[in-house]
DNA sequence: GTCTATAAGTCGATAGAC
DNA sequence: GTCTATCGACTTATAGAC
């Protein structure tokens, strides 16, 4: 197979490679020229592509942030049982690890070195994202489908393993994504009935 | 209750200092001119108590590493069932949890600034960690204590939620830690019966 | 769009006075 | 044990040639 980042325009390849880095070595460790280096061309070539090395973690983190927020009210939205849209929840991030591996890596402790409105705009998604999910979680046992667990530390446990699963999933690139997802189902939801 | 900093020697206040700080911001982008601020003094004068910022984060780590290494061995040996070890380790990440919040949470991400024999010893450690987890949990198994699960994912889904519980635990620090460990128990290790 | 050169600042760490 | 002063390397980012 050819490389993927020829079909890719110069700043998406730009950005690819910032996200690799990032997981790697952390958003500080990681220097523009080092990215450079990834892209064989100079640090000052970068900028006719970026604003700033700042830009480069904000358009990463906010483009994951942003579209599980779209997900969220997708699901929320949809005409399904409350379990089943928690159903949903899980294989949605399943979905985004396998298609965002590098970036959404970033999610659980790079959001820190954001500055200004990026931070706050991050937050904000995130957020009212773990409010929703524990709002669904709550009615889900309300439906009496799960049992009377505490809401909130289920849900930090639930949302804690799919933060790490990019972790597990590079070990394990061959797993077939529609299995994963109805196994971290079955760990993460009907583990707690 | 007075600082609690004033019963410490130099050297364990900066080292505590440090944690908070690399938490926060994470190991690359904590200067040794911030830590010496937060300790008010000068940053040349850190070096009269610590060789480097390097040994700093290396002896953090590896003092939590070889925490969690002689616990499981003290479990690993003692006369109970394969399950109730498993129960007794979700307490001991607890309990470091709750005693140890500042260094615990650079165990996920921090250690790949670690250089040298540092980052050899610590991976040893930690790959011997998860090796002996997954032990326990396959016997737990065998025991006919928890149902057909995948070992490697549920493993990885248990100890995904103790990695990030000091961010819980940050928000919640008024919670009964044995409370805190019989719940725990009851989300990784009986919701996966 | 890529390059060389460089500005302006921060980094970890050391020397040596007190 | 703490300070001031400083070294040499590295940082993000810009200016301007091609």
């Amino acid at each position: 197979m050819p490389n993927k980042n020829l079909m890719l325009s110069r700043k998406q390849q730009i950005l690819n490679t910032a996200a690799r880095l990032f997981r790697k070595r952390g958003y500080s460790a990681t220097s523009m020229r080092d990215i450079a280096r990834e892209m064989q061309m100079e640090a000052a070539s970068l900028y006719n592509h970026i604003n700033s090395k700042q830009a480069i973690l904000s358009e990463l983190l906010l483009h994951i942030a942003q579209a599980f927020t779209d997900g969220m009210f997708e699901i929320k939205n949809s005409s399904v049982s409350n379990i089943e849209k928690l159903e949903q929840l899980v294989a949605l991030h399943v979905q985004m690890t396998v298609d965002y591996t590098d970036a959404i890596s970033l999610i659980p402790n790079e959001w820190v070195h954001l500055e200004g409105d990026a931070i706050k705009h991050f937050l904000n998604l995130r957020d009212q994202y773990e409010k929703d999910f524990n709002t669904l979680l709550e009615a889900a046992v309300k439906d009496k489908k799960l049992g009377d667990i505490d809401i909130d530390l289920a849900s930090f446990s639930i949302l804690s393993s799919l933060r790490w699963l990019y972790s597990w999933y590079s070990k394990n690139r061959h797993t077939d994504v529609e299995k994963l997802k109805k196994e971290m189902i079955r760990n993460l939801i009907y583990g707690l009935k």
